[in-house]
RNA sequence: GGAAGAGUGGCAGAGCUGGUUGAAUGCACCGGUCUUGAAAACCGGCGUGCGUUAACGCGUACCGGGGGUUCGAAUCCCUCCUCUUCCGCCA
Protein backbone atom coordinates (compact mmCIF):
# COMPACT_ATOMS: atom_id res chain seq x y z
CA UNK A 1 0.00 0.00 0.00
CA UNK A 2 1.24 3.55 -0.88
CA UNK A 3 1.25 5.81 1.70
CA UNK A 4 -0.77 8.95 1.11
CA UNK A 5 2.27 11.76 1.69
CA UNK A 6 4.47 9.89 -0.79
CA UNK A 7 1.44 10.57 -3.28
CA UNK A 8 1.09 13.70 -1.76
CA UNK A 9 4.24 14.63 -2.72
CA UNK A 10 5.65 12.62 -5.93
CA UNK A 11 2.05 13.38 -7.75
CA UNK A 12 3.86 12.99 -11.17
CA UNK A 13 5.71 10.20 -10.53
CA UNK A 14 2.41 8.12 -9.13
CA UNK A 15 0.35 9.05 -12.51
CA UNK A 16 3.07 8.40 -14.47
CA UNK A 17 3.36 4.50 -12.98
CA UNK A 18 -0.45 4.40 -13.09
CA UNK A 19 0.31 5.12 -17.00
CA UNK A 20 2.97 2.34 -18.03
CA UNK A 21 0.47 -0.11 -16.04
CA UNK A 22 -2.24 1.03 -18.74
CA UNK A 23 -4.44 3.52 -16.29
CA UNK A 24 -6.99 5.75 -18.51
CA UNK A 25 -7.22 9.15 -17.57
CA UNK A 26 -10.90 8.50 -15.78
CA UNK A 27 -8.97 5.58 -13.55
CA UNK A 28 -6.47 8.65 -12.42
CA UNK A 29 -8.76 10.79 -11.38
CA UNK A 30 -8.69 8.02 -8.08
CA UNK A 31 -5.29 10.35 -7.19
CA UNK A 32 -7.40 13.12 -6.41
CA UNK A 33 -9.85 11.41 -5.09
CA UNK A 34 -7.39 9.97 -2.28
CA UNK A 35 -5.69 13.49 -1.72
CA UNK A 36 -9.45 15.05 -0.84
CA UNK A 37 -10.68 12.56 1.32
CA UNK A 38 -6.74 12.37 3.26
CA UNK A 39 -7.79 16.34 3.98
CA UNK A 40 -11.20 16.24 5.73
CA UNK A 41 -9.36 13.33 7.54
CA UNK A 42 -6.99 16.11 8.47
CA UNK A 43 -9.75 18.75 8.68
CA UNK A 44 -11.64 16.30 11.29
CA UNK A 45 -8.30 15.38 13.18
CA UNK A 46 -7.51 18.90 13.72
CA UNK A 47 -11.10 19.80 15.13
CA UNK A 48 -11.73 17.18 16.77
CA UNK A 49 -8.27 16.99 18.72
CA UNK A 50 -9.26 20.92 20.01
CA UNK A 51 -12.31 19.38 21.50
CA UNK A 52 -10.35 16.17 23.47
CA UNK A 53 -8.00 18.76 24.42
CA UNK A 54 -10.86 20.63 26.01
CA UNK A 55 -12.40 18.17 27.62
CA UNK A 56 -8.95 16.89 29.23
CA UNK A 57 -8.00 20.07 30.61
CA UNK A 58 -11.95 20.21 32.09
CA UNK A 59 -11.12 16.88 33.34
CA UNK A 60 -7.88 17.70 35.55
CA UNK A 61 -9.76 21.18 36.62
CA UNK A 62 -12.66 18.82 38.12
CA UNK A 63 -10.43 16.70 39.68
CA UNK A 64 -8.42 19.50 41.57
CA UNK A 65 -11.81 21.36 42.28
CA UNK A 66 -13.32 18.51 44.17
CA UNK A 67 -10.19 18.19 45.94
CA UNK A 68 -10.69 21.61 47.10
CA UNK A 69 -14.52 21.06 47.68
CA UNK A 70 -15.86 23.24 45.29
CA UNK A 71 -18.36 20.83 43.47
CA UNK A 72 -20.64 23.42 42.76
CA UNK A 73 -18.07 24.65 39.98
CA UNK A 74 -16.75 21.24 39.13
CA UNK A 75 -20.63 20.45 38.37
CA UNK A 76 -20.40 23.25 35.82
CA UNK A 77 -17.82 22.29 34.21
CA UNK A 78 -19.14 18.62 33.87
CA UNK A 79 -21.80 19.99 32.08
CA UNK A 80 -19.78 22.10 29.80
CA UNK A 81 -17.77 18.50 29.08
CA UNK A 82 -21.07 16.44 28.03
CA UNK A 83 -21.94 18.92 25.45
CA UNK A 84 -18.43 18.79 24.15
CA UNK A 85 -18.28 15.38 24.03
CA UNK A 86 -21.12 14.87 22.21
CA UNK A 87 -19.68 17.30 19.29
CA UNK A 88 -16.49 15.40 19.81
CA UNK A 89 -18.89 11.86 18.97
CA UNK A 90 -19.87 13.31 15.67
CA UNK A 91 -16.22 14.55 14.79
CA UNK A 92 -14.91 10.89 15.58
CA UNK A 93 -17.50 9.37 13.34
CA UNK A 94 -16.78 11.69 10.34
CA UNK A 95 -12.95 11.09 11.14
CA UNK A 96 -13.48 7.28 11.48
CA UNK A 97 -15.36 7.37 8.09
CA UNK A 98 -12.35 9.06 6.36
CA UNK A 99 -10.26 6.93 7.21
CA UNK A 100 -11.73 3.46 6.26
CA UNK A 101 -12.70 5.35 3.02
CA UNK A 102 -9.17 6.11 2.31
CA UNK A 103 -7.93 2.99 3.29
CA UNK A 104 -10.46 1.69 0.70
CA UNK A 105 -8.75 3.85 -1.83
CA UNK A 106 -5.43 3.16 -1.68
CA UNK A 107 -5.91 -0.45 -1.57
CA UNK A 108 -7.12 0.39 -5.26
CA UNK A 109 -3.84 1.82 -6.01
CA UNK A 110 -0.75 -0.36 -6.90
CA UNK A 111 2.88 0.36 -6.13
CA UNK A 112 4.89 2.55 -8.04
CA UNK A 113 6.62 0.55 -10.84
CA UNK A 114 10.26 1.31 -11.56
CA UNK A 115 11.82 3.16 -14.47
CA UNK A 116 12.73 0.82 -16.07
CA UNK A 117 9.67 -1.18 -16.01
CA UNK A 118 8.59 -1.13 -19.86
CA UNK A 119 5.28 -0.24 -21.35
CA UNK A 120 2.92 -2.97 -22.47
CA UNK A 121 -0.18 -4.75 -22.15
CA UNK A 122 0.11 -7.94 -21.42
CA UNK A 123 2.65 -10.84 -21.28
CA UNK A 124 3.86 -10.31 -25.02
CA UNK A 125 5.32 -7.27 -24.14
CA UNK A 126 7.47 -8.51 -21.80
CA UNK A 127 10.87 -7.45 -22.32
CA UNK A 128 13.57 -10.35 -22.73
CA UNK A 129 15.93 -9.46 -20.09
CA UNK A 130 18.22 -12.41 -21.06
CA UNK A 131 17.92 -14.82 -24.15
CA UNK A 132 18.18 -18.20 -24.40
CA UNK A 133 20.90 -19.25 -25.49
CA UNK A 134 20.28 -22.86 -26.06
CA UNK A 135 18.85 -24.44 -29.11
CA UNK A 136 15.18 -25.20 -28.57
CA UNK A 137 14.26 -27.09 -31.10
CA UNK A 138 12.92 -30.55 -31.01
CA UNK A 139 15.72 -33.31 -30.26
CA UNK A 140 15.05 -36.43 -31.20
CA UNK A 141 13.22 -38.69 -29.64
CA UNK A 142 11.94 -35.90 -26.77
CA UNK A 143 8.28 -36.78 -28.05
CA UNK A 144 6.52 -36.92 -25.02
CA UNK A 145 4.89 -34.31 -22.50
CA UNK A 146 5.14 -35.03 -18.82
CA UNK A 147 1.70 -35.82 -18.49
CA UNK A 148 2.57 -39.00 -20.74
CA UNK A 149 6.02 -39.63 -19.03
CA UNK A 150 4.10 -39.91 -15.92
CA UNK A 151 2.18 -42.97 -17.30
CA UNK A 152 4.63 -44.00 -18.71
CA UNK A 153 6.99 -44.41 -15.89
CA UNK A 154 4.51 -44.14 -12.82
CA UNK A 155 5.82 -41.57 -11.29
CA UNK A 156 2.75 -39.25 -11.09
CA UNK A 157 -1.19 -39.52 -10.98
CA UNK A 158 -3.43 -36.73 -12.16
CA UNK A 159 -6.13 -39.18 -11.56
CA UNK A 160 -5.02 -40.24 -8.32
CA UNK A 161 -5.16 -37.02 -7.14
CA UNK A 162 -8.44 -35.74 -8.22
CA UNK A 163 -10.20 -39.00 -7.09
CA UNK A 164 -9.05 -37.81 -3.45
CA UNK A 165 -8.95 -34.78 -3.50
CA UNK A 166 -10.14 -32.57 -6.57
CA UNK A 167 -8.04 -32.02 -10.26
CA UNK A 168 -5.20 -30.35 -9.91
CA UNK A 169 -3.90 -32.43 -6.76
CA UNK A 170 -0.94 -34.09 -8.20
CA UNK A 171 -0.23 -37.66 -6.26
CA UNK A 172 3.73 -38.11 -7.19
CA UNK A 173 4.73 -41.75 -6.56
CA UNK A 174 7.97 -43.97 -6.77
CA UNK A 175 10.82 -41.84 -8.19
CA UNK A 176 8.99 -39.35 -8.81
CA UNK A 177 8.30 -38.60 -4.97
CA UNK A 178 11.56 -39.17 -4.71
CA UNK A 179 12.51 -36.60 -7.53
CA UNK A 180 10.32 -33.84 -5.94
CA UNK A 181 12.11 -34.40 -2.84
CA UNK A 182 15.68 -34.01 -3.76
CA UNK A 183 14.70 -30.56 -5.90
CA UNK A 184 13.67 -29.57 -2.37
CA UNK A 185 16.96 -30.57 -0.51
CA UNK A 186 19.43 -29.59 -3.31
CA UNK A 187 17.42 -26.15 -3.86
CA UNK A 188 17.78 -25.54 0.15
CA UNK A 189 21.12 -26.25 0.88
CA UNK A 190 22.20 -24.33 -2.37
CA UNK A 191 20.24 -21.15 -1.13
CA UNK A 192 20.84 -21.69 2.50
CA UNK A 193 24.77 -21.84 1.80
CA UNK A 194 23.89 -18.26 0.25
CA UNK A 195 23.19 -17.21 3.82
CA UNK A 196 19.66 -17.58 3.70
CA UNK A 197 18.03 -18.85 7.08
CA UNK A 198 15.93 -21.26 6.52
CA UNK A 199 12.37 -21.40 7.68
CA UNK A 200 9.63 -23.95 8.40
CA UNK A 201 6.52 -21.77 9.07
CA UNK A 202 2.99 -22.48 8.82
CA UNK A 203 0.92 -23.70 6.11
CA UNK A 204 -2.29 -21.67 7.34
CA UNK A 205 -2.11 -18.33 8.52
CA UNK A 206 -4.79 -15.84 10.16
CA UNK A 207 -6.44 -12.81 8.79
CA UNK A 208 -3.89 -9.95 10.15
CA UNK A 209 -0.85 -11.93 7.67
CA UNK A 210 -2.90 -12.40 4.84
CA UNK A 211 -3.50 -8.83 4.99
CA UNK A 212 -0.36 -6.91 5.55
CA UNK A 213 1.30 -9.42 2.70
CA UNK A 214 -1.37 -8.35 0.37
CA UNK A 215 -3.55 -11.20 0.14
CA UNK A 216 -6.47 -9.94 1.76
CA UNK A 217 -8.29 -7.93 0.56
CA UNK A 218 -7.50 -7.91 -3.16
CA UNK A 219 -7.03 -11.78 -3.81
CA UNK A 220 -9.55 -13.57 -1.40
CA UNK A 221 -10.90 -15.77 -3.85
CA UNK A 222 -7.18 -17.63 -4.57
CA UNK A 223 -6.73 -18.32 -1.31
CA UNK A 224 -8.19 -22.14 0.60
CA UNK A 225 -10.08 -20.62 3.36
CA UNK A 226 -10.63 -22.92 6.40
CA UNK A 227 -13.77 -21.11 7.53
CA UNK A 228 -13.74 -22.87 11.28
CA UNK A 229 -11.03 -21.10 12.44
CA UNK A 230 -11.09 -18.37 9.54
CA UNK A 231 -7.37 -19.52 8.56
CA UNK A 232 -6.03 -19.39 5.17
CA UNK A 233 -3.58 -21.85 3.54
CA UNK A 234 -0.67 -20.69 2.08
CA UNK A 235 -0.76 -19.78 -1.39
CA UNK A 236 2.97 -19.13 -1.07
CA UNK A 237 5.33 -19.13 1.70
CA UNK A 238 6.49 -15.26 1.01
CA UNK A 239 3.06 -14.98 3.48
CA UNK A 240 3.84 -16.81 6.51
CA UNK A 241 7.96 -15.62 6.05
CA UNK A 242 7.36 -12.41 5.23
CA UNK A 243 5.32 -11.81 8.42
CA UNK A 244 7.73 -12.64 10.43
CA UNK A 245 8.85 -9.12 10.30
CA UNK A 246 5.21 -7.79 10.40
CA UNK A 247 5.59 -4.76 13.22
CA UNK A 248 9.27 -5.36 13.87
CA UNK A 249 11.80 -2.37 13.79
CA UNK A 250 14.77 -4.20 12.20
CA UNK A 251 18.56 -2.51 13.29
CA UNK A 252 20.51 -1.32 10.89
CA UNK A 253 22.89 -3.80 11.40
CA UNK A 254 20.34 -7.01 10.88
CA UNK A 255 20.04 -5.70 7.63
CA UNK A 256 19.92 -7.40 4.67
CA UNK A 257 17.77 -10.06 6.38
CA UNK A 258 17.73 -13.21 4.03
CA UNK A 259 15.36 -16.13 5.04
CA UNK A 260 13.74 -18.92 2.80
CA UNK A 261 11.71 -22.01 2.95
CA UNK A 262 10.16 -24.54 1.75
CA UNK A 263 6.73 -25.11 1.84
CA UNK A 264 3.31 -26.64 -0.20
CA UNK A 265 1.47 -23.90 -1.96
CA UNK A 266 -2.48 -24.04 -2.01
CA UNK A 267 -4.18 -21.98 -4.57
CA UNK A 268 -7.53 -22.39 -5.92
CA UNK A 269 -6.80 -21.12 -9.74
CA UNK A 270 -10.36 -20.22 -9.61
CA UNK A 271 -11.20 -19.31 -13.62
CA UNK A 272 -7.96 -21.32 -15.24
CA UNK A 273 -8.84 -23.93 -17.90
CA UNK A 274 -7.66 -25.52 -20.73
CA UNK A 275 -4.01 -26.21 -22.62
CA UNK A 276 -2.26 -24.27 -19.49
CA UNK A 277 -3.57 -26.31 -16.53
CA UNK A 278 -3.10 -29.75 -18.13
CA UNK A 279 -0.63 -31.83 -16.30
CA UNK A 280 1.59 -30.07 -13.79
CA UNK A 281 1.44 -26.34 -15.90
CA UNK A 282 -0.88 -25.34 -12.85
CA UNK A 283 -2.34 -26.92 -10.15
CA UNK A 284 -3.76 -26.66 -7.20
CA UNK A 285 -1.33 -27.62 -4.68
CA UNK A 286 2.66 -27.60 -5.58
CA UNK A 287 5.68 -27.32 -3.48
CA UNK A 288 8.04 -24.36 -3.66
CA UNK A 289 10.99 -23.02 -1.88
CA UNK A 290 10.73 -19.44 -1.84
CA UNK A 291 13.63 -16.87 -0.65
CA UNK A 292 12.49 -13.26 0.75
CA UNK A 293 14.76 -10.52 1.58
CA UNK A 294 13.89 -7.35 3.97
CA UNK A 295 17.03 -4.66 3.03
CA UNK A 296 17.59 -1.53 3.46
CA UNK A 297 16.11 0.83 0.10
CA UNK A 298 19.24 1.99 -0.85
CA UNK A 299 20.30 -1.96 -1.52
CA UNK A 300 17.56 -3.45 -2.60
CA UNK A 301 17.92 -3.28 -6.23
CA UNK A 302 21.19 -4.45 -6.20
CA UNK A 303 19.69 -7.06 -3.67
CA UNK A 304 17.16 -7.64 -6.63
CA UNK A 305 19.99 -8.43 -9.37
CA UNK A 306 21.63 -10.92 -6.65
CA UNK A 307 18.46 -12.88 -6.38
CA UNK A 308 17.88 -12.91 -10.44
CA UNK A 309 21.47 -14.16 -10.60
CA UNK A 310 21.64 -16.94 -8.20
CA UNK A 311 17.91 -17.88 -9.34
CA UNK A 312 19.90 -18.28 -12.57
CA UNK A 313 22.39 -20.42 -11.77
CA UNK A 314 20.31 -22.36 -10.11
CA UNK A 315 18.62 -23.10 -13.95
CA UNK A 316 22.27 -23.87 -15.16
CA UNK A 317 23.16 -26.27 -12.75
CA UNK A 318 19.83 -28.27 -13.13
CA UNK A 319 20.72 -27.88 -17.07
CA UNK A 320 17.23 -26.44 -18.25
CA UNK A 321 16.94 -23.70 -21.14
CA UNK A 322 15.82 -20.57 -19.46
CA UNK A 323 15.09 -17.17 -19.89
CA UNK A 324 15.15 -13.93 -17.99
CA UNK A 325 12.01 -11.39 -18.44
CA UNK A 326 11.93 -7.91 -17.44
CA UNK A 327 7.87 -7.57 -17.19
CA UNK A 328 6.01 -4.82 -18.62
CA UNK A 329 3.70 -2.39 -17.04
CA UNK A 330 0.59 -4.24 -17.82
CA UNK A 331 1.80 -7.48 -16.50
CA UNK A 332 3.98 -6.88 -13.07
CA UNK A 333 1.58 -7.44 -10.35
CA UNK A 334 0.02 -5.22 -8.18
CA UNK A 335 2.51 -4.60 -5.34
CA UNK A 336 5.86 -4.78 -7.60
CA UNK A 337 7.74 -2.75 -8.51
CA UNK A 338 9.73 -4.50 -10.57
CA UNK A 339 9.50 -7.76 -11.58
CA UNK A 340 11.66 -10.22 -13.25
CA UNK A 341 10.19 -13.79 -14.44
CA UNK A 342 12.16 -16.77 -15.73
CA UNK A 343 10.91 -19.25 -17.61
CA UNK A 344 11.88 -22.59 -18.37
CA UNK A 345 11.76 -24.03 -22.22
CA UNK A 346 9.17 -27.48 -22.23
CA UNK A 347 11.50 -29.24 -25.15
CA UNK A 348 8.06 -31.60 -25.87
CA UNK A 349 4.98 -29.26 -25.13
CA UNK A 350 7.38 -26.36 -26.82
CA UNK A 351 6.72 -23.81 -24.43
CA UNK A 352 7.87 -22.17 -21.81
CA UNK A 353 6.84 -22.49 -18.11
CA UNK A 354 7.19 -19.84 -15.40
CA UNK A 355 8.82 -21.05 -12.80
CA UNK A 356 10.11 -18.35 -10.95
CA UNK A 357 9.28 -14.66 -10.24
CA UNK A 358 11.85 -12.16 -8.56
CA UNK A 359 10.38 -8.92 -7.08
CA UNK A 360 11.42 -5.60 -5.64
CA UNK A 361 8.05 -4.03 -3.44
CA UNK A 362 10.18 -1.82 -2.21
CA UNK A 363 7.83 -0.30 0.64
CA UNK A 364 5.17 -1.52 -0.58
CA UNK A 365 4.49 -4.37 1.68
CA UNK A 366 6.36 -3.25 4.34
CA UNK A 367 4.42 -0.30 4.66
CA UNK A 368 1.05 -2.83 5.54
CA UNK A 369 3.49 -4.97 7.71
CA UNK A 370 4.87 -2.19 9.49
CA UNK A 371 8.25 -3.20 8.91
CA UNK A 372 11.03 -0.40 9.90
CA UNK A 373 14.60 0.55 10.68
CA UNK A 374 16.15 4.08 12.39
CA UNK A 375 18.18 5.78 9.44
CA UNK A 376 21.84 7.03 10.34
CA UNK A 377 19.68 9.99 11.69
CA UNK A 378 17.47 8.57 13.95
CA UNK A 379 14.68 8.89 11.57
CA UNK A 380 12.11 5.77 10.95
CA UNK A 381 11.92 4.31 7.87
CA UNK A 382 10.09 1.47 6.20
CA UNK A 383 12.36 -1.12 4.83
CA UNK A 384 12.19 -2.65 1.35
CA UNK A 385 10.67 -6.45 0.69
CA UNK A 386 11.77 -8.75 -2.17
CA UNK A 387 11.10 -12.43 -2.22
CA UNK A 388 11.05 -14.67 -5.15
CA UNK A 389 10.97 -18.35 -6.22
CA UNK A 390 13.58 -20.65 -5.91
CA UNK A 391 11.16 -22.04 -7.50
CA UNK A 392 7.82 -23.83 -8.22
CA UNK A 393 8.84 -27.32 -7.92
CA UNK A 394 6.13 -28.46 -9.88
CA UNK A 395 6.71 -26.71 -13.56
CA UNK A 396 10.68 -27.45 -12.68
CA UNK A 397 9.35 -31.36 -12.76
CA UNK A 398 7.87 -30.97 -15.82
CA UNK A 399 10.26 -29.45 -17.41
CA UNK A 400 13.29 -32.22 -16.47
CA UNK A 401 10.98 -34.75 -17.36
CA UNK A 402 10.27 -33.65 -20.80
CA UNK A 403 13.57 -32.57 -21.49
CA UNK A 404 15.92 -35.27 -20.31
CA UNK A 405 13.76 -38.01 -22.03
CA UNK A 406 15.24 -40.55 -24.44
CA UNK A 407 14.67 -44.05 -25.70
CA UNK A 408 16.50 -45.01 -22.58
CA UNK A 409 14.35 -43.50 -19.88
CA UNK A 410 14.88 -39.54 -17.89
CA UNK A 411 17.99 -38.71 -17.15
CA UNK A 412 18.94 -37.00 -13.99
CA UNK A 413 20.95 -33.97 -13.62
CA UNK A 414 23.81 -34.21 -12.07
CA UNK A 415 23.65 -32.10 -9.16
CA UNK A 416 21.10 -34.34 -8.04
CA UNK A 417 21.86 -37.44 -8.18
CA UNK A 418 23.06 -37.38 -4.81
CA UNK A 419 19.88 -36.48 -3.40
CA UNK A 420 17.78 -38.62 -5.71
CA UNK A 421 20.24 -42.18 -5.37
CA UNK A 422 19.46 -42.82 -8.74
CA UNK A 423 20.65 -42.03 -11.96
CA UNK A 424 17.92 -42.63 -14.12
CA UNK A 425 14.20 -43.00 -14.59
CA UNK A 426 12.92 -45.99 -16.53
C1' G B 1 -11.96 -29.32 25.98
C1' G B 2 -12.18 -27.77 31.72
C1' A B 3 -9.91 -24.71 35.88
C1' A B 4 -6.70 -20.87 37.78
C1' G B 5 -3.23 -16.90 36.86
C1' A B 6 -1.01 -13.36 33.61
C1' G B 7 -0.38 -9.87 29.27
C1' U B 8 2.77 -2.45 30.82
C1' G B 9 8.15 1.17 26.88
C1' G B 10 14.37 -2.65 23.52
C1' C B 11 14.50 -6.09 27.99
C1' A B 12 13.36 -6.74 33.27
C1' G B 13 9.75 -4.80 36.39
C1' A B 14 6.44 -1.10 39.61
C1' G B 15 1.63 1.04 39.27
C1' C B 16 -3.93 -1.82 38.88
C1' U B 17 -8.71 0.60 46.46
C1' G B 18 -9.74 5.68 39.02
C1' G B 19 -7.38 12.35 38.87
C1' U B 20 0.39 16.38 36.99
C1' U B 21 1.41 8.19 35.25
C1' G B 22 3.26 8.27 28.56
C1' A B 23 3.94 5.75 32.81
C1' A B 24 8.62 4.74 38.90
C1' U B 25 13.10 1.82 39.21
C1' G B 26 16.99 -1.25 37.10
C1' C B 27 19.50 -2.98 32.68
C1' A B 28 20.60 -1.96 27.69
C1' C B 29 21.47 2.11 24.27
C1' C B 30 23.27 7.32 22.75
C1' G B 31 26.00 12.04 24.09
C1' G B 32 29.31 14.30 27.69
C1' U B 33 32.87 14.71 32.08
C1' C B 34 36.92 11.97 34.04
C1' U B 35 41.10 8.63 31.90
C1' U B 36 47.19 7.71 27.95
C1' G B 37 43.05 4.29 26.40
C1' A B 38 39.28 1.19 28.36
C1' A B 39 36.35 -0.01 32.61
C1' A B 40 34.07 2.17 36.80
C1' A B 41 31.84 6.61 38.60
C1' C B 42 29.11 11.03 37.63
C1' C B 43 25.89 14.41 34.41
C1' G B 44 22.37 14.55 30.38
C1' G B 45 19.34 12.12 26.69
C1' C B 46 16.51 7.93 25.33
C1' G B 47 8.73 5.00 22.61
C1' U B 48 5.40 5.10 18.27
C1' G B 49 1.43 6.92 15.04
C1' C B 50 -1.44 11.10 13.66
C1' G B 51 -2.50 16.46 13.54
C1' U B 52 -0.34 21.37 13.68
C1' U B 53 4.13 24.59 12.97
C1' A B 54 9.22 27.68 8.73
C1' A B 55 11.28 25.73 13.14
C1' C B 56 11.64 25.14 18.74
C1' G B 57 7.48 23.16 20.10
C1' C B 58 2.36 22.25 21.03
C1' G B 59 -2.01 19.04 20.72
C1' U B 60 -3.97 14.11 20.39
C1' A B 61 -4.06 8.74 20.55
C1' C B 62 -1.73 4.30 22.23
C1' C B 63 -0.07 0.17 28.93
C1' G B 64 -2.47 -7.56 24.21
C1' G B 65 -7.15 -6.32 20.40
C1' G B 66 -12.20 -4.40 20.40
C1' G B 67 -16.31 -2.31 23.16
C1' G B 68 -18.45 -0.07 27.72
C1' U B 69 -18.95 2.80 32.59
C1' U B 70 -17.16 7.86 34.17
C1' C B 71 -16.29 14.79 34.01
C1' G B 72 -11.72 11.68 33.91
C1' A B 73 -9.16 4.63 33.08
C1' A B 74 -2.93 1.32 32.44
C1' U B 75 -6.21 1.17 36.79
C1' C B 76 -13.53 -0.70 37.06
C1' C B 77 -16.98 -3.82 33.62
C1' C B 78 -17.87 -6.92 29.02
C1' U B 79 -15.78 -9.61 25.01
C1' C B 80 -12.03 -11.70 21.96
C1' C B 81 -6.84 -13.17 21.41
C1' U B 82 -2.22 -14.93 23.40
C1' C B 83 0.93 -16.99 27.20
C1' U B 84 1.90 -19.83 31.92
C1' U B 85 0.39 -23.67 35.41
C1' C B 86 -2.91 -27.75 36.68
C1' C B 87 -6.58 -31.49 34.80
C1' G B 88 -8.55 -34.15 30.50
C1' C B 89 -7.65 -35.97 25.50
C1' C B 90 -4.10 -37.33 21.93
C1' A B 91 0.04 -38.10 17.14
Amino acid sequence: MLRTQFIRENREEVVRSLKIRNWTDDQLSLIDQVLSTDDSRKQSQTALDELLAGINSRSKQIGELYKSGKAEEANQLKTEVSEIKEKSQQLTDQMNQAIAHLEELLLQLPNIVHPTVPAGKGEEDNEVYKPCESNLDKPEGVDLAHWDLAEKYDILDMAAGAKIAGSGFPVFKGKGARLQRALISYLLDQVTDQGYLEIIPPLLVNEDTARATGQLPDKEGQMYHATADNLYLIPTAEVPITNLYRDVIVKDEDFPIKMTGYTPCFRREAGSYGADVKGLNRVHQFDKVEIVQITHPDKSYDTLNKMVSMVSGLLENLELPYRILRLCGGDVSFTSALTFDLEVFSLAQQRWLEVSSVSNFETFQTNRLKCRFKDENGKMRLAHSLNGSAFGLARVMAAILENNQSSDGIRIPKVLIPYTRFDIIN
